[in-house]
DNA sequence: GAAGCCACTTGATCTATATCAAGAAATCAA
DNA sequence: TTGATTTCTTGATATAGATCAAGTGGCTTC
């Protein structure tokens, strides 16, 4: 069994057939470090699994660049309002490091149904997974410190604090590299 | 057509059949200003569409409250994680006004797509398109002062500053009262 | 292994926003 | 109406976090 149907397992709770049915249509892929997945502006026609490897969500503003999200190993990647309703994507998606990932084309996506029966169910549930987080995100910005945030973060994703560069983070955490570099200093003592 | 029907339509894209099944399913109900529409820890077994007055979405912590959204006329208002995955409301919910609102339980709401073919694809878009609103409200965290997140509101929901205590708006937009304040001023001259 | 480039750190200072404390205004209750 | 709450404003002050400006220490590249 490959990364890409252990995972979609534990997370779709697939019978052993459906899992191989919905795993063909994935196709490896493979993105250096520095080149784009997805650029503002273009059409999202793809959905992927990473499957090693980091991903770097983030828009450019004029004076900074604002790091939205980091995608890494067991993560989906993809612009979801760009892969639902057809829009430019609103997100750069860029590779911090060389990132396997397995891919599925948007018209492939949207012909699951056709084939596993209970993948409109199986959709839901995961946007509204994905909603949930979201929620709790938000929530952490209306009622935290960038200290709490900071650790918060730290415990459920240490491994992020050691492969990426801390600004990316930083940015990801709604504070600057400096704060940042100083909340890490007293959380080490 | 009733004011549910019509606000289905826009957003849905419903056959008048379909609009019609749909909504057979919603009774009316009237919340009293003060009382709570879902407590948190309690089971969210519902999901209404709000025809007039405001709930408002809140938790308590320690030394305050925290709101985290206002449902207004024509939002539809639930807990999602809790109607979707039958998990406890991580969210209180409270009338600020005498509301009224027409509710599909869950029972209902999951047989939906019995009636109506379409139903699954309809609620992915729905629910799709609330994540990428949290998306974008996560990135004002990410990027926008606080001035600069009020302006956006006020200018995206001008009502909900005659209406509702700025208070519940402060803490929504993540600032508190007196800064509120203080930008409210300003803008107004 | 020197030169250059990043990423990170550290200190000094600044500023947006929070906190604390009163008062004014609005709303509610009887 | 009148008093009692609650909400909003305003000023004074404090502080978390930003900004600015040098460093330092790795990596990379030739």
């Amino acid at each position: 069994m490959t990364d890409l149907e252990q995972y979609l397992q534990t997370y779709f709770d697939f019978t052993q057939t459906d899992l191989a049915k919905v795993a063909a249509f994935f196709k490896p892929e493979v993105i250096r470090k520095g080149e784009f997945y997805l650029k503002i502006g273009k059409p999202c026609q793809k959905l992927s699994f990473l499957q090693s490897g980091m991903l770097r969500v983030f828009v450019d503003l004029e004076d900074r660049e604002v790091t939205q999200w980091i995608s890494t190993k067991g993560y989906f990647i993809t612009d979801l309002a760009g892969l639902v309703f057809s829009k430019p994507s609103r997100w750069n998606i860029q590779a911090l490091t060389d990132t396997a990932v397995y891919t599925i084309d948007k018209t492939d996506y949207d012909s699951l149904s056709k084939y596993i029966p209970r993948w409109p169910e199986t959709e839901k549930l995961f946007i509204a997974h994905c909603f949930s987080t979201l929620e709790d995100r938000v929530f952490s910005f209306l009622s935290k410190t960038a200290e709490e945030r900071y650790n918060m973060l730290f415990e459920s994703n240490r491994e992020l604090f050691n492969q990426v560069p801390l600004q990316y983070i930083a940015s990801m955490l709604g504070m600057t590299p400096e704060t940042f570099s100083r909340i890490r200093r007293k959380q080490l003592n």
